[in-house]
RNA sequence: GGGCCCGUAGCUUAGCUAGGUGGAGCGCACGGCUGAUAACCGUGAGGCCCUGAGUUCGAAUCUCAGCGGGCCCA
């Protein structure tokens, strides 16, 4: 039968359905899903909170890469549990969820299906061709992606969201940049960017990537003018950056040292290096011997001019002056001497800009050396390094060459080794708005709270100017027009500014190549054409918090959301998402764009190392889902550890969390066989009307689920979602399965109308119910599977689904802490009962007399009377005795143990009678009369001494057939002594159980009768069954039960027993 | 090289804000229960609390310096 009819099937009685033996998550959820989609669930559950309380929720877009990783599964969960507990407490929830389509990552996969190899090829295929490929491509994955999203059960607005290539985004990005040159915040300028030269483009310093690479390491001899053979000696790793050289710097206050260096071959030359690395710069160059001429600090040196070695080669390096220029930048490494070239390095640019050098950069976007560079035009600068090298050489200016392995900064898309151009670039002025970005930081809560204070604000203080323009194709474009004939710029705010400027009533994408055709109209009767650049990805997704509103298209949900109530991604989105929203929002409004934040940690492997392709640890959460289901993945990754902390991804530990819901279903399971029997109908019974018949461990249940409540809420207001789930599975775990369930299975198997057996029903179901809640945002398919089952059933007017219902209040009222203490000890009690019979050798099966507790405090004394029976019932005994608190049971017996240390000192040479007296001493006097007179005259050899407590320590002695165990009530005693009513008890349920495991072995039903055949082959064991006939014949449903010494035990089933030693044979069959 | 975070039993972790005998779960060993039974429960062994120094009567906890891992930056 399709379950999603029986949903909607109410009989007669309102009933609660049995469930499957095993937990089956992959059943489960796609049955939830299908029932989700059929009922409309999400948009059912959001409509009903219109009109609550606002939570503006953004959702950080994830690149449409095509398949989402076990990071992004983690954090669309941590969305998903917060949004759906949101929804619970009232919230009315915009959360369109949203997507990062533009940019090189896509351009770079659509050229690879392409074959193309460079900009060239895109070009000559039809810049027009190539974004349609792009956006297919996009929107392609975006498709996959959000299926694989909503396998997660991730609530979002996954039929609206918001896409980075939407007309109504680009406007969004291009009103937020005319706000910027209307605040004077837009420059454009030549700036020193990285640059990809196969991408043919600057990239931010946040697609860097560093790794580890051998380039040259190489130390040049500048010849100085007007002396000699005098040269200053540089180190560089890029050989092709000399023929862009245009000083050297110098730090002002390190000392430099003049040196005459020999070489084996008796060449002279005089060297300039810092004082501290000559000689190690000259072990490199392999001089022979060198000698001290003077020394000079760095600020001594500034009056030398020096000339470019290659100035025959490079026509520009011929008519430049070369001068020694002082830098702070410059460390006591190599030779201290750096190498300047303002056209290819970031110091280089502002030391040549304060110096008013020249920005000397003969390399083109395509990486090879324009016409500037002489003999190297059109050399591509990685065979350049060796020529430089070659020709360095060849004039005498190479000191010494070889390789280095350092960290190298590498295109995050083609890997391909980044280098340094000052080119013309469009940035945004973050230096001016660094001083509001930092105090907006404070006005944020941030979770937590150094991801803000410390780490945020310190990579905000660092941050330089924003360069947001790219010399690509796939993205927005940069709505600056710009006049061919007055070089004046226009910048675009809106694609209907957009029409009116440049006169077109069609309507218009706005994507290249489309609007580089719209030319505007300038004052100065000129025409202007956009500039060719694309933004920076990173300035897309900025403007997401207006976008997703629809911003600037309207301004009424602005008004009322904006900004977001709540964000969160992971930890590297501080100088990501964190920042690049923070920068655009300052230009646009002026103050931070998002209340609060989470900042949750990375996926790593087992290993604890990051999850990567190339390392091949990479885990689909897809797999792990087939394997365990989405809600066991769910509650691994939130209740594995702190969100801000990284994610082992240990794989056994899912086994784990697998079992904990596993154990879950079965406490949900295991009363609703006993429920349908009776046709328990919960609409019939209400909670008021078993209320008389509660009993302690009712209310005790009851009073925790509350406080499991509070827990929950305390720890969802501290983003701690992991407290939340470990709260949730000790609950589970502790409270409901290792004890609750225990205690209240007899109730449950009374077969007449009982009102103590239907307070429990009552109890139960009021406690699955508000577990179906509580775990609601976090396991959304079992939650909605129970609710479905326990309310869905009954009651027809309830919330379709569990995710509208009301998330649960504390109910105060139901609270009792006293209570909750009290069981705790009795549970410390009952393990420690369980601990001493394991020391007697006695089983639970087989009651004991008593169980005598010395309770350690009057809390102690007062649970075990307060739950009494609960404690005989789980201990199995008669009787629990109380001492006086802090007082030993009296029948204990007590040794005594003479201490030689204290003895020997006072008696001597008597000590050893002394201690044989104290020995031989009855001890519980002995230890009485120490108490009471503080010392005691002992006898020995008609002689009288004097013995002092210090002398003695007592140990207690047990009573035979007596253990000992400590629980956190006090030590409690065991009385595991037999009497003829106990033997008989224990060998009664030694019967019974071997009579149940045959019913079982039968496959009978629970309320099937039977004839059963008992023989017994001692005749005093016999003897103590027979006292308990009746008792064996209820307990296992016999209508016929024959005991004996020697009898026919033929039966459906015959089997051989030994109990205790004693050999008995038992044969049943089903009763007709 | 810099900033931030993390380091506790074989594994995953609690405890750290506020210093006072380090608790769990998994796994392992042994046992119990047998009307949750392909389920459940108990007991036990297992810890230089990363290392070193400092503060303190007392440090897993606070401070400093290292080492290892992560994110980010240079």
């Amino acid at each position: 039968m399709n379950i999603i009819t029986i949903y909607f099937q109410h009989g007669a009685y309102h009933m609660i359905e049995e469930i499957t033996n095993q937990y089956d998550p992959q059943k489960i959820e796609k049955k939830i899903h299908d029932f989700w989609t059929e009922v409309d669930a999400y948009s059912k559950v959001r409509e009903h909170r219109k009109g609550g309380k606002r939570f503006f929720f953004v959702d950080g877009p994830p690149y449409t890469t095509g398949h989402i990783h076990l990071g992004t599964a983690w954090n669309k969960i941590i969305k998903d549990s917060i949004l759906r507990y949101r929804s619970m407490n009232g919230f009315d929830i915009v959360d369109r969820a949203g997507w990062d389509m533009h940019g090189l990552p896509i351009e770079v996969k659509v050229e690879g299906e392409l074959g193309f190899k460079s900009k060239k090829d895109i070009e000559s295929y039809g810049v027009g061709n190539f974004i349609e490929k792009c956006k297919e491509f996009a929107l392609t994955q975006k498709d996959d992606m959000t299926d694989q999203f909503q396998m997660l059960g991730a609530w979002l607005n996954w039929k609206d969201p918001y896409m980075t290539l939407k007309d109504e985004y680009i406007e969004a990005a291009w009103w937020t940049l005319k706000q910027a040159q209307d605040k004077k915040l837009l420059e454009l300028g030549k700036r020193v960017v990285n640059w990809c030269p196969r991408c043919e483009t600057a990239i931010a310093d946040s697609e860097v990537e560093y790794e580890d690479r051998t380039d040259p390491s190489i130390f040049v001899k500048f010849p100085i003018l007007g002396e000699e053979n005098t040269y200053v000696v540089i180190w560089t790793t890029t050989p092709w950056t000399i023929p862009s050289n245009v000083a050297v710097a110098v730090h002002p206050s390190f000392e430099y040292a003049k040196v005459k260096a020999v070489a084996s071959d008796g060449r002279e030359d005089v060297l300039i290096i810092a004082s501290e690395l000559v000689d190690t710069v000259l072990k490199k160059g392999r001089y022979a011997d060198y000698e001290l001429l003077g020394t000079m600090l760095g600020e001594d040196l500034i009056s030398l001019e020096y000339a470019s070695p290659l100035a025959d080669l490079v026509p520009r390096q011929a008519e430049m002056e070369h001068g020694i220029y002082l830098a702070d930048f410059v460390t006591a490494e190599n030779t201290g001497c750096v190498h300047i070239a303002p056209g290819h390095g970031m110091d280089d640019f502002d030391v040549g800009k304060k110096h008013g050098l020249p920005i000397f950069c003969p390399v083109g976007p395509d990486g090879r050396y324009t016409e500037a560079a002489g003999e190297y035009a059109g050399m591509h600068i990685r065979e350049a390094n060796r020529v430089v090298i070659e020709d360095l050489n060849e004039r005498g200016n190479l000191l010494s060459e070889g390789t280095i392995e350092h960290r190298y900064g590498h295109c995050w898309r083609c890997k391909t080794p980044i280098i340094y151009l000052a080119t013309e670039q469009w940035f945004i002025k973050i230096g001016e708005l660094k001083e509001q970005m930092l105090s907006e930081i404070e006005q944020v809560k941030w979770y937590p709270e150094w991801a803000g204070s410390a780490r945020f604000r310190d990579w905000v203080e660092g941050a330089r100017d924003w360069c947001i323009s790219r010399q690509r194709y796939w993205g927005i474009p940069i709505p600056v027009w710009k006049c061919s004939s007055c070089d004046r710029i226009h910048v675009i705010g809106t694609k209907q500014e957009l029409q009116e400027m440049s006169g077109i009533t069609e309507d218009v994408e706005l994507h290249r190549p489309y609007v580089d055709e719209l030319l505007l109209d300038c004052e100065c009767g000129g025409k202007m054409k956009r500039v060719e650049d694309v933004f920076d990805v990173w300035f897309d997704s900025a403007v997401a918090s207006w976008a997703t509103l629809r911003f600037p298209q309207q301004r009424e949900e602005f008004d009322k959301w904006w900004p977001a109530d709540f964000i969160t991604e992971g930890q590297d989105q501080t100088r990501g998402w964190f920042y690049s929203q923070l920068g655009a929002s300052m230009v646009a409004f002026g103050k931070a764009p998002y209340k609060s934040v989470l900042m949750h940690g990375f996926t790593l492997d087992g290993e604890g190392r990051k999850m990567s392709k190339s390392l091949g640890n990479v885990i689909a959460p897809g797999d792990v889902i087939e394997k365990f289901g989405a809600d066991t993945l769910r509650s691994f990754v939130l209740s594995s550890s702190a969100p801000w902390e990284d994610l082992k991804f240990v794989t056994g530990e899912l086994g784990n969390i697998n079992r904990t819901l596993n154990i879950l279903w079965n406490v949900y399971r295991f009363p609703l066989p006993y429920m349908a029997l009776d046709r328990f109908d919960p609409s019939e019974v209400s909670f008021i009307s078993v209320m008389p018949h509660l009993r302690k461990e009712d209310r005790w249940i009851l009073s925790r689920a509350q406080s499991l409540v509070a827990e929950v809420d305390e720890a969802m207001s501290r983003c701690t979602l992991h407290k939340a789930l470990r709260s949730i599975s000790e609950f589970v775990l502790e409270d409901l399965s290792r004890w609750y369930i225990q205690l209240i299975r007899p109730r449950t198997w009374v077969e007449a109308d009982d009102p103590d057996k239907l307070a429990v029903y009552r109890v139960l179901y009021d406690v699955f119910v508000l577990i179906s809640k509580v775990i609601a945002p976090f396991m959304p398919h079992l939650a909605e599977e129970m609710y479905q089952n326990l309310v869905g059933n009954v009651y027809p007017d309830a919330p379709i689904t569990v995710h509208m219902t009301d998330w649960p209040v504390v109910d105060e009222s139901l609270v009792d802490k006293d209570l909750e203490t009290h069981m705790d000890m009795v549970r410390s009690i009952v393990e420690a009962a369980s601990n001493a019979r394991q020391k007697v050798g006695r089983k639970l099966r087989w009651p004991v007399s008593r169980i005598v507790l010395s309770p350690v405090n009057q809390q102690a004394a007062d649970a075990v009377v307060d739950l009494k029976s609960v404690l005989m019932d789980q201990t199995n005994s008669k009787d629990i005795v109380l001492t006086a608190i802090g007082e030993s049971w009296d029948e204990l017996g007590f040794e005594a143990n003479p201490d030689p240390g204290a003895i020997g000192p006072v008696f001597k040479g008597d000590a050893g009678k002394v201690i044989g007296a104290i020995k031989s001493a009855n001890a519980g006097e002995l230890k009485k009369s120490l108490a009471l007179h503080d010392q005691l005259e002992l006898q020995i050899a008609g002689a009288s001494v004097t013995i002092k407590p210090e002398m003695v320590n007592f140990t207690e002695t047990l009573p035979e057939m007596v253990a000992s165990a400590q629980s956190v009530a006090g030590i409690i005693y065991v009385d595991a002594n037999l009497t003829r009513d106990i033997e008989s008890e224990g060998f009664a349920r030694e019967v019974i159980r071997r009579v149940q495991d045959m019913r079982k072995e039968l496959n009978l039903a629970v309320d099937d009768n039977i004839r059963s055949h008992i023989q017994i082959n001692d005749e005093r064991v016999l003897d103590l069954v027979l006292d308990r006939e009746q008792f064996i014949a209820k307990e296992t449903r016999a209508n016929v039960q024959v005991i004996g010494l020697d009898l026919d035990t033929s039966g459906s089933l015959e089997k051989d027993w030994e109990v205790e030693g004693i050999s008995m044979k038992i044969g049943i069959s089903r009763a007709k």
